[in-house]
DNA sequence: CGCGGCGTTGATCTCTGTCAATACTTGTGG
DNA sequence: CCACAAGTATTGACAGAGATCAACGCCGCG
């Protein structure tokens, strides 16, 4: 854990509110660990008895049906925390992890984090926050699932990707096409035929390279009457 | 406030878990309003400074897209609380909230709440609970819009409202269809035409009275193949 | 060089949305 | 008490978005 470690950490909405000392006291000596793409970090059902920072790399969250199907709710990223409310609910995890990408993450033992939070109610305040700041999240991505067409969602998607506040810019899919798919709520091809039809508002891919002209329009595009294409 | 509506009160994840005395310095003089059929209770985007808890009624929680169109993400009932989480990021509701039956809601004022919070940790702790089952039931409603079709997710529906836990039963929709459909991610006219879908499988339907002859038909019906109908 | 994973493309099908017409229910006012 | 209007639910015909199935191309890797 260097300092560019504590920075990401500090970054988050987690820890990045409260007093230099508090999260010492937190983060204190928990484990970084290092991760392939594949490992699996727990399962959906599984008694959840830590959460995680992600220093490094990518995360999926998400369900699994009996028969085998899956429904990405959440991928996270640098600077991002995940199943902290988990533990609150029964103690049982209510998804799966699993890493994407070769990742470096944070594991923060439960146990440690409820006796801090007796001692420091300040940092339950924190922990509502970022708990606030996912349920916002979801709220978004169920909105976006109901009321956006598929090539809509892609464009929030590149948007939300996207360094800049206006013009163009060239970005990097951040891991594989199918993962986008399933985590936008659609199949493989339809995430192919949906970028295909984005081409005439100036993006552009080639392999995971997607360059787009002008972000104002994919902004305006994403607005344009709910579920209809460009037209009227 | 008499006694059935403290026996709501501690019906709740919320407040159900704290001793007496601590639920009692929350509540303690909190007013309970009475709303009609349509009020709104706060818009989106506005100051968040109290959450509620629905002591009778209905009461539907939704976002708006800047072209007004509505994405319900919730509707709740007596005995559940809503808007705990939003008092925490940024203060600003991310979701609107309207009532859609007459109700009777308790209202909990957030200054003094974060003021207990400081006080109780133990409090916070079932704040914490509570939000962690907000973000499973998000997480269950976008698990179901991405996996199950229309007629699933009704099922699904149906079999939350059932009173027994097998068997057939009688049930009254607890609201307009239109708003079923909207919860649901449907159009009503897809409410209506999945709705006769389930005919078959022992569902029919008389205005807002639903009688199910056998709840296990229903069950397994939700968990065939995804997204297939019966038969292969 | 050949194999396997990933992504694209095409043809077709199915579900759901859309638009429109029709009951049915409820409430209002004469 | 009835006629009428408005809101709500159902039904039908149709269109379109996305899923499915299958084939193919591409790239990385042994």
């Amino acid at each position: 854990m260097d300092p560019t470690d504590w920075q990401i950490v500090r970054s988050t909405p987690l820890f990045g509110t409260m007093p230099q000392e508090v999260a010492v006291s937190v983060i204190g000596n928990q484990t970084v660990t290092v991760h392939r793409k594949g490992e699996m970090l727990f399962q959906q059902g599984e008694s959840a008895n830590s959460f995680f920072v992600v220093l490094d790399g990518w995360v999926k969250l998400y369900r699994v049906t009996p028969d085998g199907a899956e429904a990405v709710v959440g991928v996270f990223r640098r600077g991002e925390t995940f199943a902290e409310g988990a533990m609150f609910i029964g103690g049982r995890y209510p998804v799966s992890a699993e890493v994407v990408t070769s990742s470096r993450l944070l594991r923060i033992d439960g146990q440690t984090l409820r006796r801090r939070i007796r001692e420091q109610p300040d940092l339950a305040l924190s922990m509502l926050a970022s708990s606030s700041y996912h349920l916002k999240a979801l709220v978004e991505q169920i909105e976006h699932i109901k009321l956006l067409s598929a090539p809509q969602r892609i464009a929030d998607f590149l948007l939300r990707l996207c360094p800049v506040r206006e013009g163009g810019c060239t970005i990097e899919l951040p891991y594989e096409k199918a993962l986008i798919a399933n985590r936008l709520g659609m199949k493989p091809e339809s995430l192919s035929r949906a970028l295909g039809k984005l081409r005439p508002l100036g993006v552009s891919v080639d392999r995971e390279n997607v360059t787009i002209v002008d972000i104002a329009l994919l902004k305006q595009f994403i607005e344009s009457t709910e579920r209809g294409d460009e037209g009227f």
